[in-house]
DNA sequence: TAGATTGTTAATCGATTAACAATC
DNA sequence: TAGATTGTTAATCGATTAACAATC
């Protein structure tokens, strides 16, 4: 058992699509899960789910399976949205306004607590409810407020600077959509989400069959 | 050399990062840059870096290292952002507007032709001067215009319906924004931005240390 | 009980790192 | 030329898969 150890990337990767197909799973009512069951749904080997379920305590019996309400409820508790977040968002353009209005993001415990922006037509204005603030109101508003998840929706230029703030404001984690990669602090949290950086491996992996089968020469050296 | 056998996911995707930090450091000036200095920058090894590269060509000299624009330009093509790719998005909310507004899609080379939507209000209505259309009318645009890449933007549920129509409309590649994991054809290309799997895996980390080091009991078995 | 399926160890596979000869 | 740094092979590390005893 690899409990206590770092739990590797390529786990943490998965864990959030386990959620998510469990959560289908207990729409449709399926009760019970094997190993292979759940990896045919999702395009894993069943030594893979197991090994990967396993990280986290003994969750199956043998025999039988998993149970999906249960093991659901496990997951969702290993990713820490069985406990309330409370968030705010710097950036209330399309990026920004587009987390807001997220449907996932208000359903699992994650709390807007209020947005900044630089834009005067901007600050004042309200979003489902949530104020729109002055970005030079946000140290403040960290000191008098405890803000789990910070999320950086600004252009790349200004971002680095919002860390440091954030910071400064004991915020924990950072949801980067700023295509520029931070640095922050080792007691911080970071996670990318990095747009332009998807589409460019669409684009390749796109691309990648026709011009790799037939040796393009742009690509060989000059 | 690997050419012409299939670059591996790891390498797919720090791909568009050396892309990115090549295009900063072009911006600043830098001409010549060695594996080291990119390691140090990106917070990779440099062995990692060379052999990266190394997947597809011979793109630096011994003994000073890589040019930056032309391994920055390579890289561009090895991407395939060399070439226009006209695009689509389904789905008119706030996702479909903030992937229609951001600036780096615009700025590389991909060219956004309509948006579909189901709600009467925003059919007929434009986008940066993008017409947005009734998905009704997506399989008939499809036949008579060549799109590489469409983007589901849509609820989870409406998802999967989509990509029939994009593959019997001969679309290349779907970018899928909607949470849920899309079966498409083997000639297709996924690329998926889960925004909730994002998070979760940040709320994951952010928690890890601290419920991790005390061997909290609600991660063992009950 | 017999059958099924887990938890877990061992074997394999692939990715990362180290090392160094080639060479600019 | 001497120093630097690549391209590439070999060694290491880690993640995935296979196998099977434990057990429901």
């Amino acid at each position: 058992m690899n409990r206590n150890e770092k739990v590797s990337d390529a786990v943490v990767r998965r864990l959030p699509g386990y959620y998510r197909h469990l959560r289908e799973l207990e729409t449709e009512g399926v009760m019970r899960l094997s190993s292979s069951a759940l990896g045919q749904r999702m395009g894993l080997t069943a030594s893979q789910i197991r090994q990967d379920i396993n990280c986290f305590g003994e969750f199956g019996q043998q025999g039988y399976g998993y149970n999906v309400p249960m093991l659901k409820r496990r997951i969702g508790q290993i990713l820490g949205i069985d406990k309330a977040h409370h968030v705010v968002i710097v950036g209330a353009g399309n990026i920004g306004l587009a987390v807001a209005n997220y449907p996932t993001f208000q359903n699992e415990g994650f709390r807007l607590g209020a947005l900044f922006d630089v834009d005067p037509q901007k600050i004042g204005q309200t979003v489902n409810g949530v104020p729109v603030f002055s970005v030079a109101s946000l140290p403040e508003y960290l000191l008098s407020h405890r803000i789990d998840i910070l999320v950086i929706a600004t252009p790349a230029a200004q971002a680095q600077g919002i860390v440091e703030i954030a910071s400064a404001g004991r915020v924990r984690a950072i949801w980067n959509f700023a295509p520029i990669d931070l640095t922050v602090p080792d007691d911080m949290t970071v996670g990318n989400v990095h747009l332009s950086d998807s589409l460019m491996a669409l684009s390749f992996r796109m691309h990648e069959r026709s011009v790799l089968s037939q040796d393009n020469p742009q690509w060989v050296k000059e």
